[in-house]
RNA sequence: GGCCCCGUAGCUCAACUGGAUAGAGUACCUGACUACGGAUCAGGCGGUUACAGGUUCGAAUCCUGUCGGGGUCGCCA
């Protein structure tokens, strides 16, 4: 049932009989009429010119009478420049809404038989998550209930950082300094535990740094090193990258600890694992809070040393070479990319090693076709050169990876720095706009015929709804900025805004006690009636661009549309009381219409619809 | 400096990928039924789409240049 696409096979049908010409139904271009004019549906001729060598206006005319003439649900046309707008009957109208309430899958589409994995979250395992990695849980998330509905398998992953020296020094500050506590006895979640022990660390680091500083060594250093007339202050704060790898005993002591995990010391090990299952615990509760999960997990701990195969196999396909110091490169120049380190010179792998190690094994794991990779935009490079080198190795998937980059996300005062403290931590954000949505439920009162546990689902599905809408409503490719206190916000275009649409039509159908029949013309219809309608018909090709431009918030401003619309008949004419009863029940069934595109499209945002709020 | 992304109303975002008079929300002002839920609805104010050229029936969108913001640039992940 989609009507758009039955339109566009006509005017297909009406071009091959009036110009004896095959175009492409996804060559038309038809948008919904504007409201300044008559019609429903525009086709806009210009671009028909060039291939039908006639001017746009006798295009639009020819075309729409026709149209009128030979196919039934066209009742009327006229033609403004080239612009062909079309007049639906009131009749088929009536008969889009009675086969909607048949189809109860529109706007999911037949599967396609293709494996989709879709990346997202991925977080290191030294901090808890925060506001950007919301924006990726999110996106991803959508992205992936995005493709569902377009036909595909999906598969859910993400990739843990689990190892590196950055998890090596939360490891060492707790074992160094916390007297053996645990989340149990600290009272915290995991992942905030050792995020605290991660940020102890570098406290302890700078003390470290700034003693050797006042040292003769240092002194010799900075003289050694400097740059001009650069001061001390000045060359310290450059050199501290350095200083960690060459002068300081913290760091040298981490770095052991990296060594011996590696080499698989079993007391390292047990308390990387210790520290692992807190961080896991804590991790799972917020993606639990965010009402999302995974197919499948895979670790870098596992994966860091894959890839080095494809090495051999990549120079002696001629695709890499080697230098003489034994490192291995790949030359990308003539892709408008660069030259690529693959293998340090002492036989280690990089980061772009171990990608190209984890797709081969996804797909050996999954036989997947695709891969959407959530990650910010800040890695755009690495992801181009990925792709050009599993290409040129010619891996079968090495056509269909997608990097869904997004921009970051800024507070109204700035940049979030993690330095300064002003990283929004995940779990504090939730709680926040769930009791935000608690208090503002609370004030409008109504809900007292709800047990407690009813009332708390429902703060928290709105809570959550009005957090998700305001991030996912916009681009992704677009850095935003979050202010805490509009994400917050229920009125104007928002999640609750949307809910409260649907919880009106809830509301409705609670009260209608008759029973519903079949939908037939209630002789008349409302502009705005038909206005709705003709949005739901929108439906189908919103999901189908989401997917194909990656882009969820396409489906968040489609929702908040058709609530607009809603809305506003829900203030226009009566529906229980309506004139009569075919008119009753048509508006009935209207309103039920839209309530179940907008519960479908919420869903395809990861936003769940309550039934009171 | 090279390459990539972005710049739209005071603020936050749209604009069906080149289509009609650039739309929403917010903020501010005004108004709404004894009504199916006012987390609502209607109206007003607010624009040289950063700037300058170009391409064509038509440009916020494409090309060139300038300015501004961000990212990235061989052994970090």
């Amino acid at each position: 049932m989609n009507l758009i696409a039955l339109l566009k096979d006509d005017i297909v049908f009406a071009i091959r009989e009036t110009y004896k010409l095959d175009v492409s139904a996804d060559q038309l271009l038809i948008n919904q009429t504007r409201k300044e004019f008559e019609g429903d549906f525009t086709l806009v001729t210009f671009p028909l010119a060039k291939a039908l060598k006639a001017n746009p206006v006798q295009i639009a005319e020819t075309i729409g009478l026709w149209l009128q003439d030979h196919i039934q649900r066209i009742e009327r046309y006229n033609v403004v420049k080239g612009f062909l707008n079309l007049s639906l009957g009131r009749e088929s109208w009536v008969a889009f809404l009675r086969d909607l309430t048949q189809d109860l899958q529109y706007g999911t589409f037949e599967t396609n038989a293709k494996k989709l994995m879709v990346e997202f979250s991925s977080p290191n395992t030294n901090k808890p998550l925060h506001l950007g990695h919301i924006r990726n849980i999110l996106l991803g998330w959508s992205i992936s209930r995005i493709a569902k509905a377009n036909g595909y398998e999906v598969i859910k992953t993400q990739i843990i950082n689990d190892r590196g020296i950055a998890v090596c020094k939360s490891m060492y500050a707790w074992h160094h300094y916390s007297n053996g506590e645990t989340p149990e006895t600290a009272g915290v979640k995991g992942d905030i535990l050792v995020g605290k022990y991660y940020v102890l660390y570098d406290q302890k680091l700078r003390e470290e740094y700034a003693r050797w500083q006042k040292s003769g060594q240092a002194n010799e250093v900075y003289e050694l090193k400097k740059e001009g007339e650069e001061t001390m202050e000045h060359f310290f704060r450059r050199y501290k990258n350095d200083y960690f790898n060459n002068h300081s005993h913290i760091g040298k002591a981490t770095r052991e600890m990296l060594l011996a995990w590696e080499s698989g010391d079993k007391d390292i090990v047990d308390l990387w694992k210790k520290m692992n299952t807190w961080v896991y615990k804590g991790f799972d509760e917020t993606y639990k809070a965010l009402e999302v999960s995974f197919d499948t997990i895979y670790y870098e701990s596992e994966t860091y040393l894959l890839g080095k195969e494809s090495i051999d196999k990549g120079l002696q396909k001629g695709v890499f070479y080697r230098k003489e110091d034994g490192s291995v490169w790949i030359d990308l120049s003539d892709a408008g990319l660069d030259h690529k380190i693959l293998l340090r010179s002492d036989g280690t792998s990089v980061y772009m090693t171990q990608d190209i190690g984890t797709a081969q094994k996804r797909y050996a794991d999954f036989g997947i076709d695709s891969m959407i990779y959530t990650v910010g935009d800040e890695q755009e490079y690495h992801f181009k050169v990925l792709f050009e080198i599993l290409k040129r190795l010619g891996e079968p998937y090495a056509d269909a990876l997608y990097h869904l980059s997004y921009g970051m996300v800024d507070l109204p005062t700035g940049k979030m720095k993690s330095r300064e403290g002003t990283v929004v931590d995940a779990d504090d954000l939730i709680a926040e706009v769930i009791g935000e949505a608690q208090q503002a439920s609370e004030d409008r009162g109504g809900l007292e015929h709800l047990s407690d546990q009813e009332r708390r689902e429902i703060y928290r599905k709105v809570g959550l709804a009005a957090l998700k809408y305001f991030i996912i409503k916009v681009n992704p490719r677009k850095r935003m900025v979050f202010n805490p206190r509009e994400s917050v916000d229920m009125q104007g275009q928002t999640g609750p805004y949307i809910q409260n649409a649907y919880v009106r039509i809830m509301s409705v159908i609670r009260k209608h006690t008759g029973n519903l029949v079949d939908c037939s013309d209630p002789g008349h219809i409302e502009d705005i009636e038909r206005d709705i309608l003709n949005t739901i018909a929108q439906y189908p090709d919103i999901v189908r661009e989401a997917m194909q431009s990656y882009d969820p918030s396409a489906v968040a401003n489609y929702c908040y549309t058709l609530a607009k619309a809603y809305h506003r008949f829900y203030h226009e004419v009566r529906i229980l009381s309506a004139e009569t009863e075919v008119l009753k029940n048509f508006r009935i069934h209207l309103s039920e219409a839209v309530a179940r595109v907008l519960k479908k499209g919420m869903h395809l945002l990861g936003i769940e619809m309550p039934e009171y709020m």
